[in-house]
DNA sequence: ACGATTTGGGAAAGCGTTTTCTCACTGTAG
DNA sequence: CTACAGTGAGAAAACGCTTTCCCAAATCGT
């Protein structure tokens, strides 16, 4: 019955706690943020009304009044990739610590979305994660002056902004060493979509590899980024004459290792598979899946180290260097084993139930 | 050379382009808003001084003029669960349809965090999603006024919040009936966190088809949520008497999968397992996992919908109902089978490799 | 006991928009 | 030719905070 004059509103305001405690809003903000120069009693009285309202400062007007939100963005491709799900993971609960906040951006494997959805995120907040960016290499040199503070993942821009890639090139070469080592001469690289940067990494790693080894006869399959891509890839790769198929990713390979199941090939024998990423259910897939182990939550970790302290305004000179490679490291499963030698050069599915007539 | 006057800060304003155009902020505004009442000579001159400086309007700004962010939180026990993260996608596509954008809240099983999270994450947006919140029933009750415009999942309070829910009652009892008919009478349940709400339902639907088939002996064993959860807990499930495990969910049951082919006993053929969720690697594991599939794409598209409308402030009448249940669908793979007979009463594990000496 | 410091807290100026007022001007009718 | 809608755009008031400025009271030194 006391206050039937304050502005109806729903929402309770600073004001309405100065007012209950007597005193200026200037005095409640002091207190909300633990500015000493205020009184004892007084805070405490501030503070009581506070509660009793139940007040909590507005996160908008805190953030237009000193200019930033505590809150990035991260765009990532695709949020059904079980790699960008940990990265997310990573990097939401690495920020978290610090009090701040992710925002989403899934631009769903659509390149063209993605500098929108860039744009939009960075402005929501203070900085932005951009996760294996599909979009072009001119239109990311562009976007880039205008996203900063950015952490760049599995692509770099000329301006040098901060970047953490995995070394694909590196990684696939030793997952096609291990397959030379095990007998392997004809193998089928099931890329990954065009607009993928890393993939561009594999293939670059897989012709270095080649040209180690002229003996090798490498056959690319165009193929994906998700499981189904590699289940319908595996009709194509099937018809080949090869004895081993290194996939873009773990996704792909399980896809491709689903269908090859179906088809009744058998696996490792008489066709090896691996993938890429060493997502969690790689170890559990029969059989288990050889592939390169990518430490994706050490990338999620120092991904908001850098953007922290680029946020911050660390002086460069003391900031960390602006790239970092992390190493994937090989995991040799069940999925891979000795090349079989097939005395005709007829493909595998041959020897499969399902003829492909 | 021109404006060395101007503030040199970072960040152009809706001033500059004021100036720039020689109109005054609000014509700017109104342009950049779409408001017709502008003359078409000026809107083109404003939209072109725009673009020249490459000017958008800030996010925070507009939100505190607005009173709205375009902004919804979501609040989800652990981001590396997959059903959490089929979820988030969806609640994320969805809503990205309307123009809103989602900040996460991931609490990692932590219960005593997340009325602290949820309060965040419901302040900085618009509304707010709580999935499967583990908090206790007071708790929850007791902030969910606090929380509104909110959705729950897998939750429901006395105040009539919007709550969407799986069925877990019936479908664990279709699973449980589906062992029945394969002739289990000796079940475990393994269930999961004591915190989780639909463990309780899960609790229930058992209790039920225990009244309804009194011939049967069901042992509850603590498990967890996670993949790790299932595999630590092989150990008790084997020295149980039982020739089927019903798990909590499907993380669960194929971390248990795992560990039963580590002691080296044969599933379906001594021990069946089912799962819950059907998450997408459920039809790969081996055996493929028997489960009950919870339409989770479907449940966070309601999620948002419904959300929408309370943030739109859409007549109760108009609505939906405040409350739905989704049936999970039974999905029958290989990891159940006919129950063993066998002659004695020894539990699973004295038939494996590892017995426990 | 009186000026010189400190201390504490109110008033007010932002922060970057949107939106309501208000008013000048254009065109039309009487 | 005057009066009156109707238009279009500027001035200014929100929005909910933080923070700088500044002044009054309290504390100190001598």
């Amino acid at each position: 019955m006391e206050s039937m004059n304050r502005k109806e509103a729903g929402r309770i305001g600073i004001a309405d706690v100065a007012a209950k405690a007597g005193v200026s809003h200037a005095t409640v903000s002091r207190v909300m943020n633990g500015n000493f120069t205020v009184d004892q009693k007084i805070a405490a009285r501030v503070r009581s009304a506070a509660d009793e309202l139940r007040y909590h400062p507005s996160p908008v007007g805190r953030s237009l009044a000193r200019g930033k939100t505590e809150t990035i963005g991260i765009l990532v491709p695709d949020l059904a990739n079980p790699s960008f799900q940990a990265l997310l993971k990573s990097v939401s609960n690495t920020a978290a610590r610090d009090g701040y906040r992710v925002l989403i951006a899934d631009s769903s494997e659509t390149p063209s979305e993605e500098s929108i959805l860039a744009g939009e995120a960075r402005r929501r907040g203070d900085g932005v994660v951009l996760c294996a960016p599909r979009m072009g290499r001119g239109e990311l040199e562009e976007l880039a002056p205008s996203l900063q503070p950015m952490v760049l993942i599995n692509r770099t821009t000329a301006d040098g902004a901060p970047s953490l890639s995995i070394d694909y090139r590196q990684g696939i070469q030793e997952l096609a060493e291990h397959l030379y080592g095990l007998g392997h001469r004809k193998i089928a690289f099931l890329a990954g979509p065009d607009s993928s940067a890393s993939n561009a990494h594999r293939v670059r790693g897989l012709e270095e590899f080649c040209s180690r080894h002229p003996d090798v006869q490498l056959t690319t399959v165009p193929g994906g980024s998700s499981f189904d891509a590699g289940h319908r890839a595996a009709g194509d790769v099937l018809g080949l004459d090869i004895t081993a198929v290194l996939a873009f990713n773990d996704l792909v390979a399980m896809g491709l290792l689903s269908s090859i199941h179906e088809h009744g090939a058998q696996v490792p024998g008489e066709l090896s598979v691996a993938g890429f990423d060493d997502i969690p259910f790689a170890a559990y897939t029969t059989p288990s899946l050889t592939t390169a182990a990518v430490p994706i939550h050490e990338v999620g970790e120092q991904a908001w180290l850098w953007l922290r302290d680029l946020i911050q305004g660390v002086p460069a000179e003391r900031r960390q260097p602006s790239k970092a490679i992390f190493k994937p490291q090989l995991q040799i499963r069940g999925s891979t084993g000795p090349a079989p030698h097939r005395p005709t050069d007829a493909p595998v599915a041959a020897t499969g139930t399902n003829s492909p007539e």
